[in-house]
RNA sequence: CGCGGGGUAGAGCAGCCUGGCAGCUCGUCUGGCUCAUAACCAGAAGGUCACCGGUUCAAAUCCGGUCCCCGCAA
């Protein structure tokens, strides 16, 4: 089976690499974004599909859209089965699903119809989700709107975060992932439509989502503080010596009822225990 | 050359603007108090003020350069 991956962050790779390592599968080509400037030093650096699709020397397309002429025409030219999407985070139009004998397959880390959009884990954890999961689906025109094919439910921990529930999606996914591929394959699944009814979608997170809100609970803070660790993390603003400086929240947990905070991070500084920091710093209004 | 903050005792910070004894909170060590303690009291050790050069009677502080860490932005 001849197989197209699309696919750009590192939640993506373990996906990228169960499927060059399973007997029959071929990955014939890997797109991904372009390299992007990262970091102060602004150095362009590659997507992690990127580097691990070189270590496995298989053809990479980088294209800005997928709407260029050039790019669909080679991406047909490939003739492939089946093309497989983990967060590769720019639109694929609707002459690019259409591609592949068996349609375009998606990788999506939430129970749709919930969580549909760019954010779903991030969300789970931010409403204090008791439960959550990984579906796969069949791509169609809307946005994560598309049949499902298969999918695993798993409970979240009551600390769960962003990187703990990205790690289990690494883990149970590609499992996932290539059984549907096979057994979509042999004919032996049904698509089953979402209930439109039940959707649920999420926001697109920016750094403003971590900008704390005090007048919120202990609780939903904390959640806020996993939900977003790593990226974008949630901040606060303090006054230091008559400069308004901003805080990094980067743990925290609830313990009767309360916010403890327990790491942090100041502007220009690096990360230190909040021990440490109101020992510096002494007792800041955070705002 | 995208914008900005920082490097001072083991940790976290002040001091720099306006040059003049190296400070604070905590930790460590010693002794005391206590049934006991992370508490309290008394004392002590611990510093190449990132590095290199310049100015000066005198530099953590002013000037120039180098290295390293970080926030924003992307």
């Amino acid at each position: 089976m001849k197989i197209v991956f699309l696919g750009t962050p590192d939640l993506a790779t373990p996906f990228l690499e169960a499927l060059t390592n399973e007997p029959g599968f071929e990955v014939v080509a890997v797109v991904t974004q372009p390299d992007r400037p990262v970091g102060r030093k602004q150095i362009l650096t590659p997507s992690p599909v990127k580097e691990l699709a070189v270590s496995k020397n298989l053809q990479i397309l980088q294209p800005e859209k997928l709407r260029d002429e050039e790019v669909q025409k080679q991406l047909a030219e490939i003739q492939a089965d089946i093309f497989v999407v983990v967060a590769y985070g720019l639109i694929i139009p609707q002459k690019v699903l259409s591609l592949p004998r068996l349609g375009c397959l998606n990788v999506h880390p939430s129970l749709l119809p919930k969580y549909r959009g760019p954010s779903p884990i991030q969300s789970a954890i931010m409403n204090g989700d008791a439960e959550s999961g990984i579906s796969i689906m069949l791509l169609d025109k809307g946005m994560d709107t598309g049949p499902v094919l298969a999918q695993e439910k798993f409970l979240l921990a009551l600390d769960e975060s962003q990187i703990s529930l990205t790690e289990k999606t690494k883990q149970l996914g590609p499992e996932l992932l290539i059984e549907t591929i096979k057994k979509y394959a042999a004919g032996e699944i049904k698509p089953i439509l979402q209930d439109d009814t039940q959707a649920v979608i999420c926001k697109i997170l920016n750094r403003e989502s971590g900008h704390i809100d005090w007048s919120h609970s202990a609780k939903e803070i904390d959640r806020l503080v996993r939900a977003l660790q790593p990226w974008p993390g949630c901040w606060t603003t303090f006054d230091h010596n008559g400069k308004n400086l901003r805080l990094k929240i980067l743990k925290t947990k609830i313990e009767e009822e309360k916010l403890v905070i327990l790491e942090v991070q100041p502007e220009g500084r690096s990360s230190m225990s909040y021990e440490e920091f109101e020992r510096g710093y002494g007792k800041v209004k955070m705002e």
